[in-house]
DNA sequence: TCCCATTTTGAATGATCAGTCAATATTCTG
DNA sequence: CAGAATATTGACTGATCATTCAAAATGGGA
């Protein structure tokens, strides 16, 4: 990704020819981010290759249709997705409330978390013929996902021996991050990181008491 | 709205002119129904005609651009939305306890939180353009409803000596609802609203444990 | 009943845009 | 360097769709 954004960057620096791997990165970047600026309903491929500085006889070469570009660049939001948050689980220590931290963190690093991605997430969740694509692309990293979250509430809930069902806690802090990415889009003042950040260990703090403050994990306790 | 409902609803029965109010309203709901089925960036004004039985041309003769009705689709929502939170508070009980679960339940009133309007909200929520528009028509709502919970967290605060900031209970409880939303849009297995009732009510749960439990406000209490 | 204002229809228009393709440019291979 | 393989361009095509508008239908009032 670096090569290819070095690359679009510079206005005349474009190599004639990129592999084919990087000139399709390259236009799905272009794609997330002509999506976040005109709105998925107005995102045509000439805008697409425009941005990327190509024609736009060039997407059709490299993907076929405008659904097939439409669908590999949901496809790879979902992998970088969930690539972040499995680095950042296998990157932290092995404990369940630096996981969740972990975990809570991944979600706006600020290489996934940007406004470009945000909105076109939001796109592509309001967009009716992606429900099926979306669940079939999505739904198995979606689970997977879920999965991890409700394995480190238990064992927080365990530990801590919280009164509260563990899969009960898990959904509200995936729903609470989701609400807090979906905030970021619609506020008109919209939130820094550090505050939706808050918001967040606020929750966790509040399911995790023993573990969480609004500050984030507690440096270390038993139960 | 009953009027239109029931006329549009019977093939046949449509009468030949309808009051301007009637058929607009008519045509809006059609256009949240195509939102819903086909898509923001696929919906025609032929598509939204069809629906409500008439011809496209009297869509235009209504709305006079396709620009103009999905706005006005968009304030009818918003409208429709704080209409009904509003009227939900007023008919609660004047606890802070009974005011919160008016509030949450007023989110899962089976008028508002349809298949159909929980897909056209997030289509709006996805679309760029929409994003000013949104703000504008509908930023002063949010924050009224806003305002109206923080002030329910802050009498909660104080009547159970909660230790939270009650504007990040707020915060987490709006995001939790949002989320909850989004998720009943994006899930494969869609909840219930009974599930999602459950997981809102968790959270106030978290939050409020001498005032809430799993199954809702507790009988009566104080601090 | 007969007008008149209003509503409704659907054919015509013009703009936009996805997809095609022949021509050209570039890089790779021998 | 020659020639093949691949990538890129941009003009063209056909389809879709918002908008316009003239004609027709409707209902209300005199």
């Amino acid at each position: 990704m670096n090569e290819v954004a070095a690359k679009s960057k510079g206005d005349s620096a474009q190599p004639r020819k990129l592999s084919r791997a990087a000139r399709r990165q390259q236009l799905i970047e272009a794609t997330i981010e002509t999506i976040a600026e005109r709105g998925y309903a107005r995102t045509t491929l000439t805008d697409v290759a425009n941005r990327a500085g190509l024609s736009h006889g060039l997407v059709n070469f490299h993907f076929e249709t405008k659904e097939k570009l439409l669908t590999e660049t949901l496809v790879f939001l979902s992998e970088e997705y969930r690539a972040n948050w499995v680095a950042a689980l296998a990157a932290a220590p092995d404990t369940p409330a630096q996981q969740l931290d972990a975990l809570i963190r991944a979600d706006f690093n600020p290489e996934i978390c940007t406004s470009a991605r945000l909105a076109a997430w939001c796109a592509y969740w309001g967009e009716a013929q992606c429900r099926p694509l979306y669940q079939e692309h999505c739904g198995s990293n979606d689970a997977e996902y879920f999965r991890a979250m409700l394995g480190i509430c238990e064992r927080l809930a365990s530990e801590g021996r919280y009164g509260y069902n563990p899969t009960l806690a898990a959904r509200v802090l995936r729903v609470t991050l989701e609400g807090v990415w979906l905030d970021m889009m619609t506020m008109n003042t919209p939130y820094s990181r550090a505050e939706a950040l808050t918001t967040v260990y606020a929750c966790a703090a509040a399911f995790f008491p023993h573990h969480f403050t609004l500050d984030g994990p507690k440096p270390a306790e038993g139960a």
